[in-house]
DNA sequence: TATAATCACACAAACGTTTGCACTATTTTT
DNA sequence: AAAAATAGTGCAAACGTTTGTGTGATTATA
């Protein structure tokens, strides 16, 4: 029962003519008579040939495959962000290789052996919570793969990245606030080494001072995330000497947890005190108390973006080939955006 | 800058000594010398040698690649399929080639040659919502790749799937209500054709009749999932002469669009009336008023089950190889769980 | 000591495709 | 009519690996 699939050969004896003959009438050869070129055609299609794409892979030495490695699959953003990826390498012919790194250093480094292994044309990563040493991204250099970074950028020299600058965001969203009459406002931002958490602080310290609302780092309060980490970060934010009436939140989760310690405290959300946060997830339409505007982040788009600067980058890769290998460095950073939710107030 | 990889031709001539003999080195056969195997092995370590995938897998006819299509990455549901598809593949040294059909089922179709012509060795497939025809899958048959099917099953004969039956949840979800007290229980159904609706139906035709309560057509109405039809099937159901005290819902964002609808209609949620839903998203714990429980489908299982499955049966095909084709097909039913929530009175 | 078994290795084919080169007709140019 | 260009094919190498078979040397058996 086993099918043995038509190959070049079979149609090259068929015919009683030569493989590369018959390579060539398929790839329709200026130096192929029309004749025989048509019965090439023909009789490929006649027996449904189709090419061997692992030997041609082989051959050349490409596998129009690209890998992607990103820390969490069913975290919102990464399947946004996956979707994003797999719609632009489909576009541009190419396939995608999948892994996970569950934010796991050695899982990341396993999936960068395999992804070579399988001799990927290029990368796409976003990495893991607890990278701190890149040598194996180093490492890849020498091997002429290209690998482009999003959303989690490492922090070294000469890569190409797509990120999204949160700074903006962050200033919109206070910029927001203020104008709905607040003065007092307080952040909960997340760990103090996530650089996401850096930019979120930049944008606020940037947008307080232009307000000439002056900078009270009292009104700051780092998190690690968890439900029980937020709530007493509300706690302490809330029974501080100047209580905010609005907060800005690290994402909408830590915002809905908040909501939950706020008005265990008796507060009135959106009365006493006001929220805005970042991610802008499905989730926000169907919560009691959204907050009231989030800095989307365009997961998607950043996919996509990732995704076809890395073919642009292949593409130039096998035209110049040999040439002097271009140090020029793709830094393409997309601007977050506030979205304010359509809340009913009270 | 080139770097050309170090091959098995290198090494060989190198030391001296045939490739076959390097090859055999690297793979301890037992007909190479202790000596000779040393010497060959720590070269190869000494020029980093790697296995060149793609000749190897050109070779061997075999790629160590499944390829997973379903429809729509950014729904909570697939999200949490894929990371147990990718997780269970990475366990068995397969790696995952990913692609989305959007629900289209030409999508659907380019896919399917896209990965057939990728040599992909076997496939996991949730089909496309409006997949009815289904030639292309009973075509991959003559290629011998064998496909395991998950979550939406074509209905054909004959095929390996994986699939969680909803009807025991359906039942759990019943009676859970049923012992708190209600006696008039409705159901917010999906559209009439799908297979996933006609389950919820029977689960809840055989609850009600095992539970003494007599099955009343007017208490199950079918909707199209948009906010506005659950709206109206809501309305629907409260107005009717039986108002039922509980809904069971067909998943958990109908369950709280309906939620919105009810109290709109100044009834109070659980107390006046009560939800059981589909699903069990992690939205749940945001939302004011989440349904008291959900019926858990375990997408993350299934995705496993489905590629530990494949997997196997890829494992059979080699082994086999042209014995009697194995006509036996994995029906691999997981069974919906019934998760109550932590939801406070009131 | 002659024969058989075993060991350690080399040779070469095969997987399917692409591609530089050589070759033979035919046609065009002088 | 001889030389040159061109059109249409075939040959063979190459990509890197695996694997069946062949072969000489060493060791074990009778």
């Amino acid at each position: 029962m086993e099918k043995r699939l038509p190959t070049i050969k079979e149609i090259a004896k068929q015919l009683n003519i030569s493989v590369s003959t018959v390579s060539r009438a398929l790839h329709d050869h200026p130096n192929i008579g029309l004749r025989t070129k048509m019965r090439v055609q023909q009789l490929a299609k006649e027996l449904d040939y189709e090419p061997n794409q692992t030997a041609i892979f082989f051959q050349q030495g490409k596998t129009y495959t690209i890998g992607v490695i990103l820390p969490e699959l069913s975290e919102a953003f990464f399947s946004s962000a996956i979707s994003g990826i797999e719609d632009a390498a489909h576009k541009g012919n190419y396939t995608v290789l999948l892994g996970q790194s569950h934010d796991d250093i050695e899982k990341e480094k396993h999936l960068l052996d395999t992804f070579r292994k399988h001799r990927v044309d290029g990368l796409l990563v976003s990495i893991s919570k607890n990278t701190t040493n890149y040598e194996h991204f180093e490492a890849l250099q020498r091997y002429n793969i290209p690998v482009v970074f999003f959303d989690r950028i490492p922090k070294i020299p000469n890569i190409h990245y797509v990120a999204c600058n949160m700074i903006n965001g962050t200033v919109q969203a206070i910029n927001f606030l203020f104008k709905k009459g607040h003065r007092i406002i307080g952040m909960i931002n997340g760990p103090e080494k996530l650089p996401a958490t850096k930019e979120r602080l930049d944008g606020y310290i940037q947008a307080m001072t232009k307000s000439r609302l002056k900078y009270d780092p009292n009104l700051v309060v780092n998190c690690d995330l968890t439900k029980e980490g937020v709530a007493s970060s509300t706690e302490k934010l809330l029974s501080g000497k100047r209580k905010p009436t609005a907060i800005v939140a690290f994402n909408d989760y830590v915002a809905l947890d908040a909501v939950q310690q706020v008005r265990k405290m008796k507060f009135k959300i959106n009365k006493d005190i006001s929220f805005v946060s970042f991610a802008n997830l499905p989730i926000s339409n169907y919560t009691a108390y959204p907050p009231l505007a989030s800095v989307e982040q365009f997961p998607y788009q950043q996919g996509q973006k990732a995704t076809e600067t890395l073919i642009e980058l292949l593409q130039k890769k096998s035209e110049e080939s040999l040439e002097n290998n271009n140090a020029t460095f793709y830094k393409i950073i997309l601007e977050s955006q506030l979205v304010v939710h359509d809340v009913k107030q009270g």
